[in-house]
DNA sequence: ATCGGTCTGTGTGATAGCGCACAGAAATGA
DNA sequence: TCATTTCTGTGCGCTATCACACAGACCGAT
């Protein structure tokens, strides 16, 4: 795990990792950047319990975030996947303060995290803050429907495509720490069917894995044969999040 | 189908019947309420299409409207259910202008409308509007994720009992006109399933169907058999949009 | 009174995914 | 180096759900 927890550093540039964060106007940015804290995110950290309240809202820019629900009797699944492109924290300008779900680290990183209090206020006197935190707000929306209608219609290989996309979409690298028992929690399946499609998967050529670590091999493969959920739901955030203003 | 396309006169009184229009400020209903517009919606009507514009915002009084995905492959599953407890058409102030889901009346009856325009700016220049509809939005990503993990972990009949009090919570009787054909499209599965489901809550003396009509016996009973989706959606609710201010 | 359409019941396989049990291989740590 | 833990592969029976097919019951319209 290379996250430590020594303070790092941080610029303007750093700041640009997260897409939301980069999209920003440049005076707000300014008036942000000084209470911008860079942290490290470790494997398995939870960032908020279910109806836990947030003392802090966070950018990813390295780290992958999960929303997972947990059932009474112990069974999961993952609501949705967060990374560079969005925020951890929705609740506490949505105004509900908490979420019946739990955020959990699912790949080790950083991310910028702001005061819950500060970052309500910019949302109240900043228009350009609040259109684009609904804007996110409306695609992480549709990543949760889809994520129904996938549960619902498609096998677990194609579920294993999709959220191997959405990771590796969100990831610096081709290669993610993971092990399959990890994904089946996710996907809320046996890890055994997850063994099943990913050994399917590495038949094929199109990733590599090794006892907890998978490399991507070929993108076009995956999207060869994931289900339409991962362009609906890629669509929807390219559409309603465009390219970062300012590089 | 009761519903008719006469004119149809109201007042404050009937406002009431939605709860988001209830619960706002007098002055600020007083300003909207000349804008409204009752409107009559029967089974099976549109409201709109996946990725269509809306031109207004519903708020439903007596009517239940379905918000549906539908797969390239014509599968459908629904991805929440909407009644006098909210408004169709989120995707106006949260400022993606449309979804990729379409919204369908599941239970014919009224809403009041508005100007998809008129409303946007309410929502930007009235705090109270503002901060009631994204509580609202806030509940909606919980039952669309709720739904999600119901999808993945519970069985048609779990399934079944969690559609029909979540209907049965947003209708002013206790009697439902839907067919199981209509139902299983609902919960994206096979109308024999719902058959079965239903054919065993009937047993029980939970509720009585027959050729499209469904009356509720025993809501105990059904929220005896129901999993916990239920009740977490229906405590999100609660809490986010507490009962109305004035009667 | 009858006909045609709609709604529900039922049967018969097929299949995807589950639960459990265990084995071997790879990493880890003493 | 050896013991332990972690990760992945595999087999087997079980169940829920699916796909398809068809029958009977009910309803409304002519």
């Amino acid at each position: 795990m290379p996250a430590t927890h020594t303070p790092v550093s941080h610029s303007f540039h750093v700041l640009s990792q997260n897409d939301l964060l980069a999209t920003l106007p440049a005076d707000e940015l300014e008036r942000l950047h000084h209470h911008l804290e860079l942290v490290p995110l470790p494997l398995g950290e939870v960032i908020y319990e279910s109806g836990g309240k947030l003392s802090h809202l966070y950018f990813p820019t390295t780290a992958i975030i999960s929303l997972l629900y947990v059932t009474e009797d112990g069974a999961s699944a993952e609501i949705s996947i967060v990374g560079n492109e969005g925020i951890i924290g929705v609740a506490v300008f949505m105004g509900g303060d908490t979420m019946p779900n739990m955020a959990v680290v699912q790949s080790a990183g950083y991310a910028y995290r702001l005061k819950a209090q500060l970052l309500q206020q910019e949302f109240n006197n900043s228009l350009p803050m609040r259109h684009l935190l609904l804007r996110y707000t409306q695609a992480l929306l549709t990543q949760m429907a889809q994520t129904a209608v996938c549960n619902r219609h498609h096998s677990i290989e194609q579920q294993l495509c999709r959220w191997l996309l959405l990771s590796f979409d969100r990831l610096p690298s081709d290669e993610l720490i993971m092990t399959q028992e990890l994904i089946s929690n996710m996907l809320g399946v046996r890890r055994e069917g997850i063994t099943d499609a990913a050994r399917k998967l590495q038949s094929a050529g199109l990733i590599e894995y090794h006892r907890g670590h998978i490399t991507l091999l070929d993108r076009q493969g995956l999207e060869d044969n994931v289900c339409e959920c991962y362009s609906v739901v890629k669509k929807e955030y390219d559409r309603l999040l465009p390219d970062r203003i300012a590089t």
